[in-house]
DNA sequence: ATCGTCTATCGCCGATAGACGATGAACGCT
DNA sequence: AGCGTTCATCGTCTATCGGCGATAGACGAT
């Protein structure tokens, strides 16, 4: 955090990314998806399905959505399309919040 | 982190509960609020309308959403019902999105 | 060439979210 | 008593979410 921030480029603009960030983290099926993708390199569709009990389709627009948040790196592997957990993205949401809960405590 | 977490109980309960956190965090409007709760102290309902652009019963359902998810204390107090940030509800769901990100990052 | 497998996408649906206006209750003030 | 203010709730509307089955494309194996 380097650049000088107003209260309103601060604000409003940024409210929304975060926001967007973290609507793709609030649902349990993404999470437990970001977690089998972390424990086990391989990361193709199908083995998450196995290990989800949902079906292929509900699946792959779960992993659509993580990777269009960001959050999941995709590489359309001919036949097994390779899914993989993006930690530096992770990491960066992980901060905004934080960031944002520190400024929210700060006066206190 | 003290209790012996096996790979199950940390799994398939918690996801759930950190979702349903981020959940009430994942719209721009909400964070805006808190935003403005924690800057002035006063936090009725009114002043959040008139700074947010938004009518006053959306403000006050947004409000009962960030009260329900544990993230806002509210205290209805006669005329000017009083929001006021819960700090360590806050510190808790950053600490638990870090807790994810890292288990998520750990092996790299 | 054909079959089976793996994906992504489409269409469909029920449920929920998000916005609003209207309404009524509680309260302070004159 | 009457008015203005504040707030929560209700009802309504629209858009989106979350789930599924079905389908088509791409590929490996036989």
């Amino acid at each position: 955090m380097n650049a000088p921030l107003t209260e309103k480029t601060c604000g409003f603009a940024d409210s929304q990314a975060v926001a967007a960030k973290l609507a793709a983290l609030s649902h349990p099926a993404r999470i437990e998806i970001l977690r089998h993708l972390s424990a086990s390199r391989s990361c193709c569709c199908r083995e998450v399905v196995d290990h989800l009990d949902l079906a292929q389709s509900t699946v792959s627009q779960h992993l659509k959505i993580l990777v269009e948040a960001g959050l999941v790196r995709y590489q359309p592997d001919r036949q097994r399309s390779r899914y993989e957990v993006d930690s530096d993205a992770l990491e960066d949401v992980s901060a905004s919040l934080a960031a944002l809960v520190n400024s929210c405590c700060s006066g206190r």
